[in-house]
RNA sequence: GUGGGCGUAGCUCAGUUGGUUAGAGCGCCAGGUUGUGGUCCUGGAGGCCGGGGGUUCGAGACCCCUCGUCCACCCCA
């Protein structure tokens, strides 16, 4: 074969999904910048050490990364997440604080291609920087929560937890490895491998085997500091002040080893293949220290954009928008006199398309059909001749031919008749 | 990274225990309609049957390898 396919695990998005996935981004944008967030457009790769702080017990820096070294010898990584480098770039510019953000765009992860995961995959997301209030922690869930519903999204079903403060973290963690070490006979052998890098991770686990130990096995809420569980309790009764509907979690994690405190995620209960998850975030305190700056607390969500796509398809909601054009320009005698008018007609604002490589008038006709046209503009020998043009609505209205000097304001006078 | 299913026209898919010129529907192009789309009718274009090797007189069908894709696991969005 010598033609070529694009990499695994990437695609081409094609009309109508590209101009889906640019409203979704629009509406997810209109929803942020209501609350205040400013669009951030962080770089699509960055030295590999600033994602080696996600952790080092996490897939997503051990075998996912899509690193390689540059003509400069320069250690680089495509972003697996933009979290970290949006605390880098915090670290780098030192804006005031609150920083609120949001962002846009594609990720990189080094794994194997499924349906909505791929390897290079597209989120939305807010990261808030610089306030450990509980409050920001119910208004960054809400503004997700707000989203799904601006989407028509109505089976998503958000989960929270808390990891509690480092120390508190690094207790539960110990108290976790000693008992699954007690237990581990009856650990899978997936499991057990899980424990020696993470044993926080083996709460994760779906294997049917692993249920019942896990459903045993000790909660954070018996290793909190008594600041972090009160900060829990607030961001639980300001959801509730918000009428924001949650399940509490004492097995949700999350991926990355950076979170302390609030953690959460978004499941479409409309999906059913593996990958429910559509969305998730939480608190990242620590984390702007640890890339170099000074101590600040931080918090952030990341919505996959495929997923979601996949839940709103699931459940028949958000569908793609209309691309059609307003006029269709159809020219029998060459194109010359297209031309002139879909000029005219562009920059006077309306949407116009036209056939080439002189088609015949029925060929021209039913492309104006496929492009979607509310109205056909006809130029024929006979209208050029008389300095007119023929107007026909593509839906039931009546033809009409009109002076070509007119031709602009009755296209408009039209097209606002039909609603388009 | 592990295990399994599937790769035939632009798309969705037929193709008998291996048998000669590889099919359908949709889409596309043209004509029926010498100035008119959406319905209908007729015709046409478009395939190295994912790639490589093997078995055979003969392979789209069978075997091996490889690539891609889908599903499950792992993990995550």
């Amino acid at each position: 074969m010598s033609s070529f396919a694009s990499s695994p695990g990437t695609r081409d998005i094609l009309s109508p999904d590209s101009s889906r996935w640019r409203l979704f981004q629009a509406t997810f944008a209109e929803v942020v910048e209501r609350a205040g967030y400013q669009y951030i457009i962080p770089p699509m790769f960055e030295e590999l050490g600033v994602f080696l702080r996600l952790g080092d017990s996490t897939e997503v820096v051990t075998k996912e990364m899509y690193d390689f070294e540059d003509k400069g010898g320069r250690r680089i990584a495509l972003r697996p997440e933009q979290t970290a480098s949006v605390c880098r770039a915090f670290v780098e510019h030192r804006p005031t604080t609150p920083w609120k953000v949001w962002y846009a765009g594609p990720n990189f992860r080094y794994e194997k291609p499924q349906q909505g995961r791929y390897r290079q995959f597209d989120q939305v997301g807010i990261e808030a920087l610089g306030v450990d209030d509980p409050m920001l922690d119910a208004e960054v869930i809400s503004l997700a929560s707000n989203f799904y519903q601006e989407l028509g999204l109505q089976q998503v079903q958000l989960f929270i937890n808390t990891l509690g403060d480092e120390g508190d973290r690094d207790k539960y963690t110990e108290a976790l490895r000693l008992y699954f070490t007690e237990n581990l006979s009856l650990l899978s052998a997936e499991s057990r491998i899980t424990l020696e890098k993470n044993p926080l991770r083996v709460l994760d686990s779906k294997r049917p085997e692993d249920q019942a130990i896990i459903g045993g096995a000790p909660t954070i809420r018996d290793y909190l500091s008594d600041g972090a569980a009160e900060h829990f309790q607030a961001v639980l009764s300001a959801l509730d002040a918000m009428n924001i509907k949650y399940t509490l979690s004492d097995r949700l994690v999350r991926g990355l080893d950076y979170y302390r405190r609030t953690t959460f995620e978004f499941v479409s209960t409309a999906l059913t293949a593996a990958h429910t998850a559509i969305g998730g975030g939480g608190r990242y305190d620590g984390l702007v220290e640890q890339l170099g700056g000074p101590a600040t607390a931080g918090i952030g969500f990341a919505i996959g954009l495929d997923r979601t796509l996949l839940a709103c398809d699931a459940e028949n909601v958000f569908a793609a928008p209309n691309t059609s054009v307003s006029v269709f320009v159809v020219d029998t005698t060459g194109g010359i006199h297209a031309a002139e008018l879909c000029l005219l007609l562009r920059s006077n604002g309306v949407s116009v398309d036209r056939a080439f490589d002189h088609r015949s008038m029925k060929a021209q006709m039913k492309a104006a059909d496929r492009r979607g046209a509310a109205i056909a503009v006809i130029i024929g020998s006979d209208e050029v001749e008389q300095g007119t043009v023929v107007i026909r609505p593509m839906g039931d209205g009546q033809q009409f031919s009109c002076p070509k000097s007119n031709v602009l304001e009755t296209i408009r006078l039209e097209l606002q008749k039909l609603g388009s």
